[in-house]
DNA sequence: GAGTACATGTAAAACGTTACATGATTGC
DNA sequence: GCAATCATGTAACGTTTTACATGTACTC
């Protein structure tokens, strides 16, 4: 069983539907953004391989007029494959590099006001980021399958707690910070 | 400037006082532990230039009986760069590469019962993970510089926080899944 | 016709982990 | 004496980003 997740991604993608790489960049983008990345520099050199492996199958259906649409589509063998690893226990927890929190942790480095910079840029950030999760979830319709599961929807509410959480971090620490700034 | 956070990370503890490679390991998984890693590979390569570059300077205090103790420390130019670097504004939100959100995003591809082992799985993870920094947060006697702010709990506090979320986040979403499962 | 977005791909560099090698010291 | 831990370091490997190269199609 391969390790690099890149090749799951993927394939997952692929057992929704057939797409291209430059689509799958863009799906990654947009669907699974706030969770994974991937660049073309992964992409395409993972594609070659699932075809190679008999994992991915590649289709061109000729456009009238246009470049032929080359299309990626998932294998029985790559339907398994997803399938094997779905089921394996996850490894490890997120490395989660902060580099806020590096930053703040060496703080007594500068001085107050830096600091309390830095956290309100990202806070700032964060506001956009719960924007964008209120758009998304609002456009996000009704599921699909009212019988199942919308695994879509849970992962974006992972992301809305997350954010809220931190949000609220920012506003208790931007309260403390306030309190060591000397008032003139 | 550098782009390699992994020099910042070292010059900030050695910023704190001087440390051997071996202490920086231990020191970066129990107090930089829950947002930041760095392996040997990294550490000692990252020192040797450090050395070279005139920002740390290495010094072997005698011991009796023992091996002389190397420790690193961090150098007026060391200072200024860290720094230089605090002071720069935060350039990207962390990657967040989440294997569960993964998984579960897949989900369509497994049974409800096999995506519910994954969050309840990740669940008791963030449980002794909240556990650990409840511990922490215990042992950490009042701040050593009462006039100035507690940058080492603010970052406690993030993780905290975060944590919390997903463990009501985790809660939720089983809640959800169970609804779908057959009762019998 | 010029510029932008579409689309595919490769190469080099940077980043990061893991495994290994080596040897000293401590505790049983 | 043996095992565990302390301590330093390197090499190999794998991952990931960035920059580049190339050409097509659309839009002003």
């Amino acid at each position: 069983m391969r390790e690099n997740k890149s090749y799951y991604a993927i394939l997952g993608l692929l057992s929704i539907g057939p797409q291209s790489g430059y689509d799958l960049k863009r799906t990654i983008e947009q669907s699974l953004g706030h969770f994974w990345t991937e660049s073309f520099g992964q992409i395409y050199p993972v594609l070659k391989k699932l075809v190679d492996e008999g994992l991915a199958a590649v289709s061109s259906e000729p456009q009238t007029g246009k470049r032929d649409r080359i299309a990626y589509s998932i294998t029985e063998a790559g339907r398994e494959m997803l399938h094997d690893w779905l089921l394996k226990p996850i490894t490890k927890l997120p490395p989660e590099k902060n580099e806020l929190l590096l930053k703040l942790y060496f703080g007594h480095n500068l001085n107050v006001e830096d600091n309390l910079r830095h956290v309100e840029d990202f806070y700032a950030k964060l506001l956009q980021t719960r924007d964008i999760y209120t758009m998304i979830s609002r456009e996000a319709g009704p599921s699909p399958h009212p019988h199942r599961p919308d695994y879509e929807i849970m992962t974006l509410q992972f992301g809305q707690k997350v954010v809220e959480a931190i949000i609220e971090w920012c506003e208790e620490t931007r309260a403390e910070l306030l309190t060591y700034i000397e008032k003139d």
